[in-house]
DNA sequence: AAACTCACCAACCGCAAACGG
DNA sequence: GCCGTTTGCGGTTGGTGAGTT
């Protein structure tokens, strides 16, 4: 038996979304909130897949993204929480508010990887390159072998190679207060060992320096869109979305 | 100015997990 | 427990703009 797609292929749309499209489907989540996402094309009047839907409301559309560069904090975090986690972009995106598995995966390919590879460090493993050379040529013992392909089984990692790059750097002064307070939190660096639900620093709620409040993360929809989060209530956004976030 | 290359990122695809009857 | 359906995740692709020749 077949896997069924997951949507229709005549008729559905691809490619990237229009602007029209958008304010759809903005419109049917603040009115209906996130639900059943198989049938919001259907019910937005999009010619859609659900899964299309989804994907352009989580990493696009979500009044709550962060937009713009990752901070060198945020950048710092990522590396360290790779290190433990590998690939598992969904779990990083859960330790950075606001910002979305695919922004960081993408992120991670075009920024990142080169970052660590000039600075002599394997992106997958976090080994340093010359090390991992020379173990290259001596075939590796069982134990090291799991540690290499499994970085998240050795603690001392993020607390030497990971650090050794001396993250607060080139850290601006707020991102190294951040950095140090990330790197010293031993409840955070816990949770993230023990995969528990996303630990909010309180330094991510600071205003100043962490989310943005729900209308400046809509403002940048009034820049970049051919129409204005107020042609679909927007001003309703602090009732309706904070309702569907919490519900999730 | 045109051709080409590179970098970036939104979006797609396929798989696996989760869910519900 | 089984099976079909839905959702979420991670890898990959393709379009586009910027930079270079």
């Amino acid at each position: 038996m077949g896997r069924q797609p997951c949507c229709d292929k005549l008729g559905v749309k691809k490619g990237p979304w229009t602007a029209e499209e958008d304010k759809k489907l903005i419109n049917f989540i603040l009115t209906n909130g996130q639900c059943c996402w198989r049938a919001v094309p259907k019910l937005a009047g999009l010619r859609r897949c659900g899964k299309s839907c989804r994907l352009r409301w989580t990493n696009y559309l979500r009044p709550d993204l962060k937009r713009g560069l990752l901070s060198e904090a945020e950048e710092q975090l990522v590396i360290d929480l790779h290190a433990r986690l590998g690939n598992r972009w969904s779990k990083i995106a859960a330790r950075l508010p606001g910002r979305t598995d695919n922004e960081i995966k993408n992120h991670w390919n075009t920024h990142i990887k080169k970052k660590l590879l000039k600075m002599g460090i394997d992106p997958v493993t976090h080994e340093p390159l010359q090390k991992q050379l020379l173990s290259d040529e001596a075939p590796l013992s069982d134990s090291q072998e799991s540690g290499n392909h499994c970085v998240a089984e050795n603690d001392s990692i993020i607390n030497s190679e990971a650090h050794s790059s001396s993250p607060t750097e080139n850290c601006s002064s707020d991102d190294s207060l951040l950095l140090d307070n990330i790197c010293k939190n031993e409840s955070l660096v816990n949770s993230l060992w023990l995969d528990e639900a996303p630990l909010v620093d309180p330094t991510w709620q600071n205003p100043a320096g962490g989310l943005p409040s729900m209308e400046e993360n809509c403002a940048w929809l009034l820049d970049c869109q051919d129409f204005g989060i107020h042609d679909f209530g927007l001003d309703c956004f602090s009732d309706i979305e904070f309702n569907v976030m919490n519900s999730n």
